[in-house]
RNA sequence: CGCGGAGUGGAGCAGCAUGGUAGCUCGUCGGGCUCAUAACCCGAAGGUCGUAGGUUCAAAUCCUGCCUCCGCAACCA
């Protein structure tokens, strides 16, 4: 156990976008961020955590526009949710940055400016599909069956004047920050990104648009908005006064210790960001912890599921801290991690409430009722004691190597493990006997002495975690704030021997897991319905009523036929597409498919299918595919419409 | 052969760079205890460690092939 008196420690969660109300994912990575800056303040150091929004861009203006609000109206209502979710799940930031704050914005067009007149940012143009009544470029891999997204319309060839940043000069650099630091953490991501990014050349960024209008100009050339890297990622040290005058903490707290973010986002803080760190001649940060993402019963989180689940309901059923427990045990750093309302309500049971709680529940309710609460200084040690003792003053080194690896699950596993033995000690010593012998009284009160100073230790130690309810534990146990210090926890007899302990409301109440599950149901049954019922338009291009009428004239325009397949074949450098060979009646013709997922080659050999016949044919993976064939999309399954005994060229309508 | 990860008792995971009794949590079953939140403690059942080979006195652990799943990338016509 060290002391780290004074010493700085900078830790960030991501800026986050708030287009939607913030979810657990978001709660995630700032709670492990709250625990690991509590921590480290109670080690002694001068912590800065900062957390914040990222609040610029085409999506926010789009859907401020919708709203009838301003982008700045309607990001400050959710920025309000965020401030509102943090303070309820009691997380503990030093700093809010949001990207339309003043300061924020200065910063960022004077890094721009300086990254400019060092050569690194150029103009150019910027080339992708555009839809003109959107006003939107949009890449490839966002395009909704080559159309745009939002509207459904057709996309054009487009470009548009725009900035860009040299990422080649830094590949070597970051290459060798990837694979031969540790800065990346854990480091298993860095041959994926090596081998996807750097090794193929780092492209130049566009780093300017001039599409849309929500976001911080360009000082020099005031068409353009600086597009997301600049103005976000730059949030790590403009939020400590890096180029502005609103704070002075830059020289103190930079370089950062530690970014935490999400899998989705590695790759732009794994890569861009030190890019930029590096062109501006800036130290780079220590780590970067990615972990992974929270999926519901093993698939991602998503709206239309309805399962996305909303920490504010879960936090007012069973308290703030049970959630950080729940999330931050599963959770391990790298991995995605399930949550399911019953993994949650068991591991609250097991953990929390017969573990912790019902260990500070008995070992108060012995010393009241044997003592009336206060222990006699008379104590006589015994067999056990030096076991739990042992184990009890070692968890801190523990504790402090895994919070030093970011390895939050395994530190709350190492304290429970303690807690677990504690309970084992009372029924080694079976208390209950020694007191029914009045000469046994002072081993009695040691052995109580003993539970009691192993809760200290441990409650000290999780209060970084569970900052809400330990208090109530040191309330329960008698312990002064001085007792709780983190320096004592490796320490044993740190309690007054005549100790006097409170008894209080159960600390974590057991919960009934079959009704719970059928009450978490019918509420998220309930909001599915209300999300349904606003959901409108908005997810127009899932559901097939949202698709305009179209006239009998606009139907005769497809033009389909049945065909044979005559062969079939995966093709190669794709997963999801087969190439066949049709017999459409006049000729062969082959057409690519993504259904190599669905369907085997020889499975489709000899079929007959209906072809769209009359597609303009286009190049996939290499293969021209000259129309398409139909099949039934369920979602998890795709199933194509097979034809009985019809001859290849027939007319389907 | 685009890149990478993973397949271990019912579930979720550890072990694998330095081969040698297969471990943990939850669940199940049996027992104990009664201080406690029907909690706590002990014990048991349950795995030929994806599959086929190879190296070795010895492989979950090293090597090779194959199968399956998952990320990323991508082109879902």
């Amino acid at each position: 156990m060290q002391k780290h008196n004074g010493e700085k420690y900078y830790i960030t969660t991501p800026i986050y976008y708030p287009s939607g109300n913030p979810h657990i994912g978001h709660c995630y990575t700032t709670t492990a961020c709250d625990s690991i800056a509590r921590y480290r303040r109670m080690q002694g150091y001068d912590v800065m955590f900062l957390t914040g929004t990222d609040e610029h861009g085409q999506k926010i203006e789009q859907k401020a526009a919708e709203m009838g609000v301003t982008p700045k109206q309607y990001v400050d209502d959710i920025v309000l949710v965020f401030k509102k979710l943090w303070s309820f799940m009691n997380i503990s930031y030093d700093r809010y940055i949001r990207t339309t704050d003043d300061y924020h914005i200065a910063s960022v067009q004077s890094i721009f400016k300086k990254l400019y007149d060092k050569g690194y940012i150029y103009k150019g143009e910027y080339k992708g599909k555009y839809c003109t009544p959107c006003e939107s470029f949009w890449t490839e891999s966002q395009l909704v069956d080559g159309k745009c997204p939002e509207c459904g319309r057709a996309v054009v060839e487009a470009k548009e004047e725009a900035y860009f940043f040299k990422m080649s000069p830094f590949a070597d650099r970051i290459e060798k920050l990837l694979t031969e630091t540790d800065y990346l953490q854990p480091k298993t991501r860095a041959v994926e990104l090596v081998n996807n990014f750097i090794k193929p050349g780092l492209e130049d960024l566009c780093v300017s648009r001039t599409s849309f209008k929500w976001g911080i100009p360009v000082t020099f050339d005031t068409n353009h908005v600086v597009y997301v890297w600049i103005d976000a990622l730059s949030n790590y040290i403009t939020a400590l006064g890096y180029d502005n005058d609103k704070y002075n903490d830059y020289d103190k707290f930079w370089p950062a210790n530690v970014h935490m973010v999400a899998k989705d986002i590695m790759r732009f803080h794994a890569i861009i960001w030190p890019a930029m760190l590096m062109a501006l001649e800036l130290p780079l940060p220590e780590h970067l912890a990615v972990h992974g993402w929270i999926t519901f019963n093993g698939q991602k989180m998503s709206k239309s599921l309805g399962n996305v689940v909303d920490p504010f309901i879960l936090g007012e059923r069973y308290g703030a801290d049970a959630i950080r427990y729940h999330i931050l045990r599963e959770m391990a750093l790298g991995a995605d991690s399930s949550f399911s309302n019953e993994i949650m309500i068991n591991r609250i049971n097991s953990d929390l409430a017969n573990g912790l709680g019902n260990l500070v529940s008995r070992t108060v309710a012995m010393a009241v009722k044997y003592f009336g609460g206060t222990l006699p200084e008379e104590q006589e040690s015994g067999e056990f004691d030096d076991d739990l003792i042992a184990q009890a003053t070692a968890l801190t080194s523990k504790v402090d190597e895994y919070i030093d690896k970011t390895q939050i699950n395994n530190a709350l596993a190492e304290i429970f493990k303690v807690i677990s033995r504690a309970n084992k000690y009372i029924d080694e010593t079976a208390p209950w006997i020694l007191a029914k012998d009045e000469s046994k009284k002072p081993r009695l009160a040691r052995v109580l002495y003993n539970l009691l100073e192993t809760i200290r230790i441990a409650s000290t130690l999780l209060s970084a975690f569970m900052p809400t309810t330990m208090p109530e534990v040191w309330n329960q146990i008698g312990a002064s704030k001085d007792d709780t210090e983190y320096e004592k926890t490796a320490e044993f007899g740190i309690l007054p021997r005549n100790v006097t302990v409170h008894k209080g409301e159960i600390i974590f109440p057991r919960i009934d897991v079959e009704k719970e599950i059928e009450e978490l149901n019918k509420i998220i049954g309930s909001q599915k319905q209300d999300d349904d019922n606003a959901a409108d338009k908005k997810s127009s291009h899932n559901k097939p009523e949202g698709l305009a009428m179209i006239g009998i004239d606009d139907f005769a325009k497809v033009e389909l036929r049945a065909a044979k397949i005559i062969a079939c074949e995966p093709v190669k450098k794709a997963k999801k597409l087969l190439k066949l060979t049709l017999d459409d009646g006049a000729g062969e013709r082959v057409v690519a498919s993504g259904i190599a997922k669905y369907y085997k080659p020889e499975e489709l050999t000899g079929k007959t299918v209906i072809l769209v016949a009359n597609l303009k044919p286009a190049v996939l993976c290499g293969v021209e595919s000259n129309g398409m064939i139909l099949a039934a999309d369920s979602g998890d399954d795709v199933k194509v419409i097979f034809l009985d005994d019809i001859a290849p060229g027939s007319k389907i309508r």
